[in-house]
DNA sequence: CCCTATGTTCAACGTTTATTGAACTATCAA
DNA sequence: TTGATAGTTCAATAAACGTTGAACATAGGG
């Protein structure tokens, strides 16, 4: 349980694959929830997303964002800490991701996200 | 069978289900193909599809399209006629359906999408 | 060393999904 | 009216999905 779990390289990040990844509530309050913490240039760990759901199906939504590219996962002791892998998504879809994230905070009550920081856009 | 089928308003268009609409090859093969025919500013019917799969299967994803708010269906006569429906889209989800769209044609070999017509960056 | 905290893995389950072919409906043209 | 064309609907099937709880692995603190 202690080595780095496999990841994609950037060329193996696929659209339909990314995309299915997003379009679940739960995988998509993660991602929405990484991409805040991105201002503050720090990760998260697993226990920061218990408020979405049970232990072992968070752990079934953090592989497949791992294993469709979306997130990094680097181990450290007893905890694993994760960001998006920004970089690497903004060269394979320019414009996707920011894209995803401000349509999910214009809709974040619909979709139940955290309010934790002010929005962009006001509509 | 001859009545215009039903279709979400505008405020009805979720991020998820749009998503996980995209998230299919052949859905994302016809919604890539409408958007190539937005530049001459016309339609297309289902027939217009039939290299993508069989004419039940293609209905199916269809309505899968239109019941997600991705694309609106005329009918005429024997023909159904689709286009997307860009300014819901841009409206509810700003930059979405371009990224997704840049992404699509950046990928098209990969993806199986017919070239069509030239695209905006080569990489 | 034991105990606790953090996460993963596994088996089980019920649900949804994409795909098929056959049957059907509706429109148009001869 | 007959036939062809365009597309939908239905039933069946196999595969994938999300969720659960129990068992497991690992690391750190007393």
């Amino acid at each position: 349980m202690s080595r780095t779990p496999p990841h994609p390289s950037r060329e193996q990040i696929e659209l339909p694959t990314v995309l299915d990844c997003l379009s679940d509530p739960i995988r998509l309050a993660i991602v929405y929830q990484l991409a805040q913490q991105e201002r503050v240039s720090s990760e998260l760990c697993c226990g920061d997303f218990n408020a979405l759901s049970g232990k072992s199906n968070l752990a079934y939504h953090f592989a497949k964002l791992r294993e469709c590219g979306l997130m990094q996962t680097r181990v450290a002791g007893t905890n694993r800490f994760m960001r998006l892998r920004r970089e690497d998504l903004d060269a394979r879809f320019p414009g996707l991701l920011d894209a995803v994230i401000t349509s999910a905070a214009k809709d974040a009550d619909r979709l139940q996200l955290l309010p934790e920081c002010e929005v962009v856009d006001a509509n």
